[in-house]
DNA sequence: GTTCTAGAAC
DNA sequence: GTTCTAGAAC
Protein backbone atom coordinates (compact mmCIF):
# COMPACT_ATOMS: atom_id res chain seq x y z
CA UNK A 1 0.00 0.00 0.00
CA UNK A 2 2.76 2.38 0.93
CA UNK A 3 4.90 1.44 -2.02
CA UNK A 4 2.22 2.42 -4.50
CA UNK A 5 2.32 5.95 -3.16
CA UNK A 6 5.89 6.22 -4.33
CA UNK A 7 5.53 4.74 -7.75
CA UNK A 8 8.79 6.27 -8.87
CA UNK A 9 10.78 5.03 -5.93
CA UNK A 10 13.63 2.64 -6.23
CA UNK A 11 11.91 0.21 -3.92
CA UNK A 12 9.54 -0.56 -6.74
CA UNK A 13 12.42 -2.22 -8.52
CA UNK A 14 13.59 -4.09 -5.47
CA UNK A 15 14.28 -7.79 -5.80
CA UNK A 16 13.66 -10.52 -3.29
CA UNK A 17 16.89 -11.26 -1.53
CA UNK A 18 16.61 -14.26 0.77
CA UNK A 19 20.34 -14.32 1.41
CA UNK A 20 20.61 -10.74 2.50
CA UNK A 21 23.93 -9.08 2.24
CA UNK A 22 25.73 -12.14 0.86
CA UNK A 23 24.00 -11.60 -2.43
CA UNK A 24 24.63 -7.90 -2.14
CA UNK A 25 28.33 -8.54 -1.88
CA UNK A 26 28.14 -10.65 -4.99
CA UNK A 27 26.25 -7.94 -6.82
CA UNK A 28 28.85 -5.44 -5.81
CA UNK A 29 31.60 -7.74 -6.96
CA UNK A 30 30.03 -8.15 -10.36
CA UNK A 31 29.60 -4.42 -10.58
CA UNK A 32 33.22 -4.00 -9.67
CA UNK A 33 34.32 -6.27 -12.48
CA UNK A 34 32.24 -4.26 -14.88
CA UNK A 35 33.81 -1.06 -13.71
CA UNK A 36 37.22 -2.71 -13.86
CA UNK A 37 38.03 -1.38 -10.47
CA UNK A 38 38.20 -2.89 -7.05
CA UNK A 39 35.23 -2.65 -4.79
CA UNK A 40 34.83 -3.65 -1.25
CA UNK A 41 31.80 -4.01 0.86
CA UNK A 42 33.49 -3.00 4.03
CA UNK A 43 30.93 -4.26 6.48
CA UNK A 44 28.32 -6.20 4.63
CA UNK A 45 26.54 -7.44 7.71
CA UNK A 46 26.03 -3.91 8.88
CA UNK A 47 22.95 -3.75 6.68
CA UNK A 48 21.12 -6.12 8.95
CA UNK A 49 21.53 -3.96 11.98
CA UNK A 50 18.68 -1.94 13.35
CA UNK A 51 19.90 1.65 13.13
CA UNK A 52 17.97 2.46 16.28
CA UNK A 53 20.30 0.25 18.27
CA UNK A 54 23.27 2.42 17.45
CA UNK A 55 22.35 5.48 19.37
CA UNK A 56 24.76 5.10 22.25
CA UNK A 57 27.24 7.44 20.66
CA UNK A 58 25.27 10.61 21.02
CA UNK A 59 28.06 13.11 21.45
CA UNK A 60 29.71 14.52 18.41
CA UNK A 61 33.48 14.43 18.39
CA UNK A 62 35.03 17.68 19.54
CA UNK A 63 37.27 17.69 16.49
CA UNK A 64 35.33 15.94 13.78
CA UNK A 65 37.22 17.08 10.74
CA UNK A 66 40.33 15.12 10.03
CA UNK A 67 41.18 16.93 6.85
CA UNK A 68 39.98 16.86 3.30
CA UNK A 69 38.85 13.68 1.62
CA UNK A 70 41.65 13.09 -0.80
CA UNK A 71 44.51 13.36 1.65
CA UNK A 72 42.65 11.20 4.11
CA UNK A 73 42.06 8.61 1.46
CA UNK A 74 45.71 8.56 0.54
CA UNK A 75 46.62 8.09 4.14
CA UNK A 76 44.18 5.39 5.04
CA UNK A 77 45.06 1.74 4.72
CA UNK A 78 42.10 -0.18 3.39
CA UNK A 79 43.93 -2.90 1.62
CA UNK A 80 40.93 -4.15 -0.34
CA UNK A 81 40.70 -0.90 -2.21
CA UNK A 82 43.68 -0.65 -4.46
CA UNK A 83 44.56 2.79 -5.64
CA UNK A 84 43.90 2.91 -9.35
CA UNK A 85 44.12 5.53 -12.00
CA UNK A 86 40.40 6.07 -11.61
CA UNK A 87 40.71 7.20 -8.03
CA UNK A 88 40.14 10.93 -8.08
CA UNK A 89 43.30 12.68 -7.04
CA UNK A 90 42.39 16.31 -7.34
CA UNK A 91 39.68 18.62 -6.22
CA UNK A 92 39.17 22.05 -7.66
CA UNK A 93 35.54 21.43 -8.50
CA UNK A 94 33.16 24.25 -7.84
CA UNK A 95 34.99 26.07 -5.13
CA UNK A 96 36.36 23.21 -3.09
CA UNK A 97 39.22 24.60 -1.11
CA UNK A 98 42.05 23.08 0.83
CA UNK A 99 42.47 26.03 3.13
CA UNK A 100 39.26 25.58 5.00
CA UNK A 101 39.01 27.81 8.01
CA UNK A 102 36.02 25.80 9.15
CA UNK A 103 38.01 22.67 9.87
CA UNK A 104 36.82 21.37 13.21
CA UNK A 105 33.42 23.00 12.91
CA UNK A 106 30.45 20.65 13.39
CA UNK A 107 29.39 21.25 9.78
CA UNK A 108 32.53 19.49 8.58
CA UNK A 109 31.74 16.30 10.48
CA UNK A 110 30.84 14.24 7.42
CA UNK A 111 34.37 14.57 6.10
CA UNK A 112 35.58 12.70 9.16
CA UNK A 113 32.73 10.19 9.28
CA UNK A 114 33.20 9.12 5.68
CA UNK A 115 36.85 8.30 6.43
CA UNK A 116 36.03 6.15 9.45
CA UNK A 117 36.18 2.46 8.48
CA UNK A 118 33.84 1.61 11.34
CA UNK A 119 31.12 3.74 9.77
CA UNK A 120 31.68 2.71 6.16
CA UNK A 121 29.06 0.34 4.81
CA UNK A 122 30.32 0.29 1.25
CA UNK A 123 32.98 1.99 -0.80
CA UNK A 124 34.49 1.97 -4.25
CA UNK A 125 36.81 4.23 -6.17
CA UNK A 126 34.28 7.03 -6.43
CA UNK A 127 31.94 6.91 -3.46
CA UNK A 128 31.56 5.77 0.11
CA UNK A 129 28.37 4.90 2.00
CA UNK A 130 27.88 5.44 5.71
CA UNK A 131 24.88 5.04 7.94
CA UNK A 132 23.49 8.37 9.02
CA UNK A 133 24.72 8.95 12.56
CA UNK A 134 21.27 10.12 13.60
CA UNK A 135 18.97 8.10 11.31
CA UNK A 136 15.54 9.59 10.76
CA UNK A 137 14.03 6.24 9.74
CA UNK A 138 14.69 2.52 10.14
CA UNK A 139 17.11 2.72 7.22
CA UNK A 140 19.00 5.89 6.51
CA UNK A 141 22.28 5.90 4.60
CA UNK A 142 24.39 8.63 3.10
CA UNK A 143 26.21 8.18 -0.20
CA UNK A 144 29.18 10.55 -0.48
CA UNK A 145 31.66 11.11 -3.28
CA UNK A 146 35.33 10.94 -2.35
CA UNK A 147 35.77 14.03 -4.47
CA UNK A 148 35.39 17.17 -2.43
CA UNK A 149 32.12 18.73 -3.60
CA UNK A 150 30.73 21.07 -0.94
CA UNK A 151 27.10 21.17 -2.05
CA UNK A 152 24.60 21.07 -4.90
CA UNK A 153 25.72 24.56 -5.91
CA UNK A 154 29.15 23.26 -6.86
CA UNK A 155 27.78 20.67 -9.31
CA UNK A 156 28.52 20.98 -13.01
CA UNK A 157 27.79 18.85 -16.05
CA UNK A 158 30.99 16.84 -15.61
CA UNK A 159 29.57 15.51 -12.33
CA UNK A 160 26.62 13.81 -14.06
CA UNK A 161 28.23 10.38 -14.24
CA UNK A 162 29.29 10.60 -10.61
CA UNK A 163 25.72 11.45 -9.52
CA UNK A 164 24.37 8.59 -11.62
CA UNK A 165 26.80 6.23 -9.94
CA UNK A 166 25.74 7.52 -6.53
CA UNK A 167 22.15 6.76 -7.52
CA UNK A 168 23.10 3.26 -8.68
CA UNK A 169 24.80 2.55 -5.37
CA UNK A 170 21.70 3.86 -3.58
CA UNK A 171 19.47 1.56 -5.65
CA UNK A 172 21.57 -1.44 -4.69
CA UNK A 173 21.48 -0.49 -1.02
CA UNK A 174 17.71 -0.51 -1.25
CA UNK A 175 17.60 -3.79 -3.14
CA UNK A 176 19.63 -5.59 -0.49
CA UNK A 177 17.65 -4.18 2.43
CA UNK A 178 15.94 -7.04 4.27
CA UNK A 179 12.76 -4.96 4.54
CA UNK A 180 12.70 -3.72 0.96
CA UNK A 181 9.47 -5.61 0.28
CA UNK A 182 7.56 -3.85 3.02
CA UNK A 183 9.24 -0.45 3.05
CA UNK A 184 9.41 2.31 0.50
CA UNK A 185 12.55 4.39 0.00
CA UNK A 186 13.43 7.78 -1.37
CA UNK A 187 16.81 9.01 -2.55
CA UNK A 188 17.59 12.70 -2.65
CA UNK A 189 19.42 15.77 -1.45
CA UNK A 190 18.48 18.46 1.03
CA UNK A 191 18.05 21.83 -0.67
CA UNK A 192 20.19 23.55 1.97
CA UNK A 193 22.10 20.90 3.90
CA UNK A 194 23.60 21.70 7.28
CA UNK A 195 26.59 19.48 6.74
CA UNK A 196 29.24 20.32 4.19
CA UNK A 197 30.22 17.73 1.56
CA UNK A 198 27.67 16.57 -0.99
CA UNK A 199 25.66 13.64 0.37
CA UNK A 200 22.80 11.65 -1.09
CA UNK A 201 20.21 10.56 1.47
CA UNK A 202 18.82 7.03 1.08
CA UNK A 203 15.97 6.84 3.56
CA UNK A 204 13.10 4.47 4.21
CA UNK A 205 9.71 6.09 4.42
CA UNK A 206 8.62 4.69 7.79
CA UNK A 207 10.27 7.60 9.63
CA UNK A 208 10.31 5.32 12.63
CA UNK A 209 13.24 6.65 14.61
CA UNK A 210 13.87 8.32 17.98
CA UNK A 211 16.23 10.68 16.16
CA UNK A 212 13.33 12.19 14.24
CA UNK A 213 12.39 14.86 16.75
CA UNK A 214 11.23 18.14 15.31
CA UNK A 215 9.51 19.96 12.49
CA UNK A 216 12.77 20.73 10.73
CA UNK A 217 13.63 17.03 10.63
CA UNK A 218 10.22 16.11 9.31
CA UNK A 219 9.89 18.79 6.66
CA UNK A 220 13.42 18.29 5.40
CA UNK A 221 12.40 14.83 4.19
CA UNK A 222 8.74 15.28 3.33
CA UNK A 223 8.52 18.63 1.54
CA UNK A 224 10.22 19.91 -1.62
CA UNK A 225 13.20 20.64 0.61
CA UNK A 226 14.07 17.05 -0.27
CA UNK A 227 15.12 17.08 -3.93
CA UNK A 228 14.95 13.72 -5.67
CA UNK A 229 18.26 12.44 -6.98
CA UNK A 230 16.76 11.85 -10.41
CA UNK A 231 15.59 15.46 -10.55
CA UNK A 232 19.05 16.73 -9.63
CA UNK A 233 20.63 14.65 -12.39
CA UNK A 234 18.04 15.78 -14.91
CA UNK A 235 18.54 19.42 -14.00
CA UNK A 236 22.30 19.07 -14.25
CA UNK A 237 22.08 17.43 -17.65
CA UNK A 238 19.71 20.06 -19.01
CA UNK A 239 21.12 23.26 -17.55
CA UNK A 240 24.62 22.38 -16.41
CA UNK A 241 23.87 23.38 -12.84
CA UNK A 242 21.49 22.73 -9.97
CA UNK A 243 19.33 25.63 -8.90
CA UNK A 244 17.87 25.67 -5.43
CA UNK A 245 14.75 27.76 -5.20
CA UNK A 246 14.85 30.87 -3.08
CA UNK A 247 12.92 30.51 0.10
CA UNK A 248 13.59 26.80 0.41
CA UNK A 249 14.37 27.26 4.08
CA UNK A 250 10.79 28.38 4.62
CA UNK A 251 9.65 24.87 3.67
CA UNK A 252 11.04 23.68 6.98
CA UNK A 253 8.43 25.77 8.80
CA UNK A 254 5.41 24.28 7.03
CA UNK A 255 2.72 22.58 9.14
CA UNK A 256 3.34 18.96 10.08
CA UNK A 257 1.65 17.00 7.32
CA UNK A 258 1.67 13.21 7.00
CA UNK A 259 3.67 12.21 3.92
CA UNK A 260 1.18 9.42 3.15
CA UNK A 261 -2.29 10.89 3.74
CA UNK A 262 -1.40 14.58 4.13
CA UNK A 263 -3.40 14.96 7.31
CA UNK A 264 -1.98 17.73 9.46
CA UNK A 265 -0.93 17.39 13.10
CA UNK A 266 -0.27 20.02 15.76
CA UNK A 267 2.80 18.43 17.33
CA UNK A 268 5.54 15.95 16.51
CA UNK A 269 4.35 13.43 19.09
CA UNK A 270 0.89 13.54 17.52
CA UNK A 271 2.34 12.99 14.05
CA UNK A 272 4.53 10.14 15.21
CA UNK A 273 1.58 8.49 16.88
CA UNK A 274 -0.33 8.83 13.60
CA UNK A 275 2.50 7.16 11.66
CA UNK A 276 1.97 4.03 13.74
CA UNK A 277 -1.46 3.78 12.13
CA UNK A 278 0.05 3.66 8.64
CA UNK A 279 2.65 1.10 9.59
CA UNK A 280 0.59 -1.25 11.70
CA UNK A 281 -0.69 -4.34 9.96
C1' DG B 1 23.95 18.51 12.34
C1' DT B 2 22.87 18.03 17.92
C1' DT B 3 21.92 19.48 22.79
C1' DC B 4 19.95 22.42 26.08
C1' DT B 5 16.43 25.06 28.04
C1' DA B 6 13.24 29.22 28.54
C1' DG B 7 8.91 30.02 27.94
C1' DA B 8 4.75 29.27 25.17
C1' DA B 9 0.94 26.30 24.94
C1' DC B 10 -2.04 23.38 27.02
C1' DG C 1 1.08 21.40 36.85
C1' DT C 2 3.23 19.03 32.13
C1' DT C 3 4.29 18.96 27.21
C1' DC C 4 6.36 20.80 23.43
C1' DT C 5 8.66 24.11 20.51
C1' DA C 6 12.12 27.09 18.86
C1' DG C 7 16.29 29.53 19.19
C1' DA C 8 21.04 29.89 21.17
C1' DA C 9 25.18 27.61 21.65
C1' DC C 10 28.23 24.31 20.14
Amino acid sequence: MIKCLFAGSSAKRAITNPFGCLIYRQLLWVEAQKRQSKIKNVQGNKFKEDPRRNQGDTKRPKDPALGDGESQRAAQSMKAVKPTEKVPVSVGHGGATKTNENVGHWSQGLKASMQDPKLQVYKDDDVVVIKDKYPKARYHWLVLPWQSIPSLKALRKEHCNLLKHMQQVADRLIQQCPDCDSLSFRTGYHAIPSMSHLHLHVISQDFDSPCLKNKKHWNSFTTNYFIESHDVIEMLEKTGEVSVKEGSSELLKLPLSCHLCRNEFPTMPALKEHLKYHFSK
